[in-house]
DNA sequence: TCTGGGGTCCTAGGACCC
DNA sequence: TCTGGGGTCCTAGGACCC
């Protein structure tokens, strides 16, 4: 590829509209037509509304009193993680019978490179119909799909019409539309750099093409190279396959608590729960991490976190949960605390192996056990007794960018 | 009853070694 | 009669995505 000009590709961006939301309508018909908004347990957010929703103003990241307040008689539905995966995996299949190059950017969004698949389906155009028409009569769910030469620009192409869209960005207008597509709505320009490119006088991609790239490069460091393409529509970064995919790089889990807590004992309650999340999806993955990381969220807001690097790797429960306690040792903890997060990094893959002492060997069958249970009916089935009286377990909120099981190029026993 | 959760990548500074 | 420089690992925080 090195030199060359990069071959001419054909990229389908495709988008599931109100994914959460229009899961639920379908599994539940008295809540068609009406407006929803999927939200989790505790002090969360909306996830998804529904369009019927949108329509008073409901939006993502909303909380439910602001939600209510723009539109009294909207619905609230608590999320349910294992319907959105089950629907997301079976679509994906869908995709899969029309090329094998299928990217899972998230639970409802997919890049298909379908560029050898053009002769056999005839053109994109019939791919994208199909797809749509097979999502629809199988889930009853809508999609928006964009097709163009790059990922890039074909997630562009799909966000310009939703719900239903079908938007086809061809090779020869990307020129053109660049000069009135406002920075923004470009997949990698968020709140941030947008406001560093304005007062750069940058507004439109056009203008971002056209900029000088040596200020780019001296304002943004690495990122001013990619910027500078992505002003003129070019983006060759490849579709990436499941199977493809880089390992993980992290585990972690954090929760807004559902009150402010100042006592050391209820935190520590907290953190376990936390490392045996953490430890129990490490186990699943069959990684151990070398690096323990605390984040700490104070009722201000403000966010604090630490680090600490081990000698050896560790998935197990009991070993992240001691480190994480150290690390909670080290703050002087001087406001309630809002949320807690507990991460591995620095992650190795392991070959699965049982412990050579009997003793070891006896805990490490047990923690399998405990892990293929509530792996099989759910978080904390069974669990550590200390957790036992703890009524409130968080707010588990699931998220449309929540990965399915299996999306990781890992090994899932 | 303001403001979710899971990730990746980047930066900048410090420690340490040769 | 001043204390260079490169590489690597670690840490804290921030931007961004869904």
């Amino acid at each position: 590829m090195s030199g060359g000009e990069p071959r001419q590709r054909t990229i389908l961006h495709i988008d599931m509209n109100a994914f959460f939301a229009s899961v639920e309508q379908q599994a539940n018909p008295s809540l068609q037509g009406k407006p929803i908004a999927v939200v989790g347990s505790g002090r969360t957010v909306v996830t998804t509304a529904s369009y019927e929703a949108r329509a008073f103003g409901v939006k993502t990241g909303m909380n439910k009193w602001e939600a209510l307040q723009a539109c009294p008689h909207l619905i609230l539905v608590v999320g349910d993680n294992r319907k959105y995966t089950h629907t997301s995996t079976q679509i994906n299949r869908i995709f899969r019978d029309f090329t094998p190059e299928v990217e899972t950017f998230s639970i409802d969004e997919a890049f298909l490179d379908v560029t050898g698949s053009l002769a056999l389906f005839g053109s994109a155009e019939t791919i994208a119909c199909r797809i749509k028409a097979l999502i629809r009569h199988r889930f009853g769910l809508t999609c928006s799909i964009g097709i163009a030469p790059n990922k890039l620009l074909a997630k562009l192409a799909s966000d310009m019409k939703k719900p239903d869209g079908l938007t086809i960005i061809r090779p020869e207008e990307v020129t053109r539309l660049m000069e009135i597509i406002p920075i923004q709505d470009l997949c990698g320009i968020g709140v941030k750099t947008r406001k560093q490119l304005n007062s750069l006088g940058i507004q439109t991609c056009g203008e971002l093409g056209r900029f000088p790239v040596e200020i780019l490069r001296r304002t943004f460091g690495v990122i001013g190279d990619r910027l500078h393409l992505m002003g003129k529509g070019i983006d060759d970064s490849p579709v990436v396959p499941v199977e493809e995919a880089e390992e993980v790089k992290s585990v972690g889990h954090s929760m807004t608590l559902d009150r402010d807590l100042t006592a050391r004992r209820d935190i520590l309650k907290y953190l376990l729960q936390l490392s045996e999340m953490v430890g129990r999806r490490a186990r699943r993955y069959g990684v151990a991490g070398k690096t323990v990381h605390l984040t700490i969220r104070y009722a201000d807001f403000t966010t604090v976190g630490k680090q600490q690097t081990r000698n050896q790797a560790t998935n197990s429960t009991e070993e992240i949960y001691a480190e994480a306690v150290k690390i909670l040792d080290t703050f002087e903890l001087l406001q309630p605390v809002r949320l807690l997060g507990v991460r591995i990094t620095n992650l190795c893959y392991q070959r699965e192996q049982l412990p050579l002492f009997e003793k070891e060997r006896r805990k490490a069958l047990a923690t399998g056990a405990m892990d293929a249970v509530n792996n099989r009916y759910g978080d904390f089935s069974v669990t550590f007794g200390s957790l036992l009286d703890e009524e409130e377990k968080g707010s588990f909120v699931i998220s449309p960018a929540w990965r399915p099981e299996g999306i990781r190029n890992v090994e899932v026993k």
